[in-house]
RNA sequence: GCCCUCGUAGCCCAACCGGUAGAGGCAACGGACUCAAAACCCGUCCAGUGUGGGUUCGAAUCCCACCGAGGGCACCA
């Protein structure tokens, strides 16, 4: 009996057999490599050198010992398509894909089995790049890099010296060398910036000591003792981007508190101005840009001093015109004046509530320091938005009244921001309005409300009123006018303020890269010399920090790397001879690796610079005047929208300042993909269970004969609803999976991961194949006749012009949903007319190259039966000829008033006469005109005639 | 509370600068093939665009309000 099956059908048998031999193929004849101007990867440049070049990027993963899930290709396969499209399109292309392969997983599990983390990190890369050739990745493996490889960190220890050896130059608006500042500060030329030099003693009478902790104190990576985010259950800090809103780490959700502790910093705060003004030459998201620009988050204002007994009050405000409203000022817990402040015994008749029951000011002020400094940012936000504070016992006059006013300290003004101290304006600010009223204290309306206004604050336009030479004035002309006045009188000055913090950037974890940084006997930190790099990672028994209960905000950071005793203390000579350092045994946060790795895919194996000015100029350099360069075409979750992009963006523009770049970004175009959603099952007790477990009976879902309840998310282990490409390459092939993966919508939209509706594109797979392929012999079916007796219909030929145009368009949009429709249209119509016979070679050439960006074996394979011997990856797309794209007749649609009311066909080129008296001419239209009175008769050509009517 | 994105057939999605709401797929149904079933092939069905206003000759598309889903921010002075 004959196989059910014929023997040469498309299927998951064959595409088991056809892509890993292709893949094979790719890998052999390296047709993926892209080569450099110049260096190691340049063998192959001439035959490529006058092309266009696309820059094509993932946001590169984590190696988590879990594989890829079906979320993560979505991504990848983007790209992929794109790449293959743009080479096939005339381009040379970069595609590549590394690891971002530091992190807390890979040391978690070193510290539960005593293994290296590289141990397990390295075979999970070598997993993830089994499962990505699995997918037909269409990747230069020689530019694949990975972030714990000691020739990627010494770059990274290498950028991080850079930061350290640079100062923001305001005036030049621009990051120097730190050398240019010793230059002009030893000639006179240039005063130590504000609050390098707390003593204030002029340079030239400064020790070396003190001069040293000046220059260190401009340098864009400096030592900061200040309050950082403490998360004792990890033992280590985090930046403010790491901590949720919560009030606790992004990682491990453990609490994260408050305290002063001495970090590496890196002053991203220089660059505020220049991140957020940047975004406009970014084609990003809006959703993107916007998150950054709030989370940069500039305000403009004025800086005022309010005079107190022990010197003035500097508080920021974005609303000086309601000064006159001010009625008294707070100051954050954390203030260095609150003790100063604090008066040793409350003033006469002052209300009990103001004093929290303390006999003197300075137990209630201590009482309440210390409850703010234990409250983690979740208690003040499981508080709700009661409002606390303690008076100081202090008054401050307003400059603009002459009142003396109370001074509070309260937690709901932050240290962090402005200057750690505001103006409290009840009239105008719903926070000060609630604690006016919580602490009794005056409320005047400065700005005029609307008469029908029944709110408590009043934030919106009106005339100033009970504000001397203010009043009348609009908010807008009331806060010039003050901020002259302010400026006149010497009480304060215009000023932006940015929410933006700089970046606490070190950890006290192992699996990091070291900072190549050494301490000298008094503290100074030095650079590690270049020819000493990297700093590598030393052995240790213990990776883990030293980690502490939840509620230990006392407990002394311990890195791991300190207990590397031998490591710890190095012999050097730093240009004062050979002298005895300590190692800094910090690491660096997981973002570093991140920063600048679009720079060495660019150029990965030179051991002399990062990337070579030449290549980064030739992959990312500016096209024009107005192009920011970097990489063309970046792809990636949202979820890093503050993170990694604003850090990536930071750090390019310090190379960018220090001439190593030419492009003033490192990513020209972003796109976030969509999540992919899967169901998931979660059971009476609301826990999820394992979702290939759960059965349906017909709208119900049952999990060991327990009702479940079906909702849809994120795919991941949490919901218990993984499903990993293998399983679907095992089941259709990884053309199949490529194919649905890009049909279920556009990439930047969520979609629902529907099992059944992969069969659809694992059809068109057979469709296509079955006209190109005799299915029971394996031969091609393709004619060799020339174009002149091709058998192809003129309609057939239009519509592939059509589906030509169209699908590039598609490919060219990153909307290869509509490609692929496209595609199933025409091949559609090549099965209806061309199942019996041959296929002509004219239309099933250019439907096959056109399906390779998308399904590239399955191309191939086809490509290579129909009898060509070169792989397609390199063949010119098929152009659309303009001349068929339209079809000589077109049927327009014939309004009167707007309504649809008949359809007639004219010639596609027909002008408006023509096409009002073809539409005249048809019976239906007549019949609605007979007797109306024409007004207006609005045609469009090839679409449609209105009659407006009346 | 504020901001952003999105609501089109049972489901996933198309629809260009406002111009006849439908390209494609899934599911369903019918047919053909088969001893039968699966697969494959052919065909059919289905919405007036979340709701209510507005602008316009004409609105899925632009504007306003509301409802719903997802995401971000959240005492930022």
């Amino acid at each position: 009996m004959a196989p059910a099956v014929p023997a040469y059908r498309y299927g998951a048998a064959m595409a088991a057999v056809i892509e890993p031999a292709w893949q094979q193929r790719w890998a052999d004849e390296a047709v993926f490599a892209a080569p450099n101007p110049v260096g190691s990867l340049s063998s192959g440049f001439d035959a490529v050198a006058g092309r266009p070049k696309k820059f094509v990027m993932d946001m590169f993963p984590y190696p988590s010992g879990e594989g890829l899930h079906v979320g993560h290709p979505l991504g990848y396969v983007s790209t992929d398509v794109y790449a293959r499209y743009q080479r096939m399109n005339g381009h040379t292309v970069l595609h590549t894909m590394g690891f971002d392969a530091f992190g807390l997983p890979a040391e978690q599990h070193a510290v539960e089995t005593g293994r290296h983390p590289r141990t397990l990190t390295e075979r999970n890369i070598s997993i993830y790049r089994e499962q990505l050739r699995q997918l037909g990745m269409d990747h230069d493996p020689r530019r694949s890099v990975s972030t714990i490889d000691p020739s990627y960190y010494r770059w990274t220890q290498w950028i991080f010296l850079q930061l350290f050896g640079s100062w923001y130059d305001v005036d030049a608006d621009r990051a120097r060398p730190i050398a240019d500042l010793l230059v002009e500060l030893d000639a006179g030329e240039r005063e130590p910036a504000e609050g390098t030099n707390p003593g204030r003693r002029p340079w030239p009478q400064l020790s070396d000591v003190d001069r040293g902790r000046v220059v260190d104190a401009h340098r864009l990576a400096y030592l900061h003792q200040a309050p950082v985010n403490w998360c004792p259950g990890l033992g280590t800090v985090l930046s403010n981007e790491e901590v949720t809103a919560d009030g606790r780490s992004e990682r491990g959700n453990f609490p994260v508190f408050r305290r002063p502790l001495r970090q590496w910093m890196l002053r991203i705060t220089a660059y505020s101005d220049r991140l957020l003004a940047d975004l406009d030459l970014l084609d990003w998201p809006d959703s993107i840009k916007l998150q950054q620009r709030n989370w940069i988050g500039r305000s403009t204002g004025a800086y005022i001093a309010f005079g107190t007994d022990h010197g003035g009050i500097e508080v920021f405000t974005t609303r000086p015109d309601t000064v006159f409203g001010a009625t008294y000022l707070v100051l954050a817990p954390e203030h260095p004046m609150v003790g100063a402040l604090t008066a040793t015994a409350w003033p006469d008749g002052v209300p009990a509530s103001w004093t929290d029951g303390a006999a003197r000011p300075g137990e209630a002020v201590a009482a309440y320091q210390l409850t703010a400094s234990r409250r983690s940012e979740l208690d003040r936000q499981t508080e709700g938005r009661e409002k606390t504070g303690v008076f100081t016992g202090a008054y401050a006059h307003n400059p603009a009244t002459g009142r003396a006013i109370p001074v509070f300290v309260a937690d709901y003004v932050l240290m962090g921001y402005g200057t750690g101290a505001i103006m409290a304006v009840p009239g105008q600010d719903q926070r000060d309005w609630d604690f006016a009223e919580a602490f009794d204290l005056p409320i005047l309306r400065t700005v005029a409300p609307p008469e029908d206004f029944d709110g408590q604050a009043y934030t919106g336009a009106g005339p100033a009123i009970g504000s001397g030479f203010l009043n009348g004035l609009e908010v807008d002309a009331a806060k010039v006018r003050i901020i002259e006045w302010l400026v006149r009188n010497g009480h304060g000055r215009s000023a932006v303020t940015y929410k933006l913090r700089d970046w606490l950037f070190s950890r006290q974890r192992y699996w990091g890269e070291p900072f190549p940084i050494v301490y000298d006997d008094d503290g100074m930190p030095h650079a590690v010399p270049d020819g000493l790099l990297p700093v590598s990672l030393p052995d240790v028994d213990d990776y883990s920090p030293r980690t502490f209960p939840d509620g230990d905000v006392t407990g002394e950071p311990e890195t791991p790397l300190s207990r590397a005793t031998d490591w710890v203390t190095v012999e050097l000579d730093l240009g004062a001879g050979v002298r005895s350092y300590r190692r800094d045994t910090n690491t660096m946060p997981n973002w570093a690796g991140s920063c600048w790795y679009e720079l060495r895919y660019a150029d990965p194996d030179n051991d002399t610079a990062a990337c070579d000015p030449e290549i980064e100029r030739y992959w990312m350099g500016p096209r024009d005047d107005n192009d920011c360069g970097g990489v063309d075409l970046y792809v990636g979750g949202a979820e890093h929208a503050v993170l990694h992009l604003l850090y990536a963006r930071f750090w390019h523009k310090v190379l960018f300042d220090l001439g190593y770049v030419s492009s003033r970004e490192p990513f020209r175009k972003l796109v976030n993909q969509g999540m992919i959603q899967s169901p998931a099952y979660a059971d009476a007790r609301g826990f999820y269970v394992e979702a290939s477990e759960v059965e349906r009976r017909g709208t119900e879902f049952f999990f060991h004969g327990e009702p479940v309840r079906q909702e849809f998310g994120k795919v991941g282990k949490s919901l218990k609803n993984v499903i990993t490409p293998d399983a679907m390459i095992a089941k259709y092939g990884a053309d199949t999976f490529r194919l649905y993966e890009m049909f279920t919508g556009p990439l930047e939209q969520s979609r629902p991961w529907d099992p059944q509706a992969v069969s659809g594109m694992y059809r068109l797979l057979q469709r296509i194949w079955r006209n190109v392929i005799d299915e029971t012999t394996g031969e091609s079916r393709v004619s060799t006749v020339d174009r002149e007796a091709s058998t192809v219909d003129d309609d057939t030929r239009r519509l592939m012009h059509r589906t030509i145009d169209a699908v590039r368009d598609g490919y060219e949009t990153l909307r290869f949903n509509t490609s692929i429709a496209r595609i199933t249209e025409l091949s559609n119509r090549l099965t209806q007319r061309f199942s019996s016979g041959v296929m002509p070679a004219e239309v099933a050439e250019p439907l096959v190259l056109m399906l390779a960006p998308l399904s590239p074996h399955v191309a191939e394979e086809m490509w290579s039966r129909m009898g060509h011997q070169e792989s397609l990856a390199w063949r010119a797309f098929p152009v659309a000829d303009p001349d068929l794209l339209g079809s000589e007749t077109v049927q327009i649609a014939v309004q009167v008033n707007g309504k649809l009311r008949a359809t007639v066909t004219v010639a596609s080129d027909a002008n408006a006469t023509a096409m009002e008296s073809a539409a005249r001419a048809e019976p239906r239209v007549t019949a609605q005109l007979d007797g109306a009175t024409v007004r207006k008769v609005i045609a469009v050509p090839g679409r449609l005639v209105n009659f407006v009517v009346g």
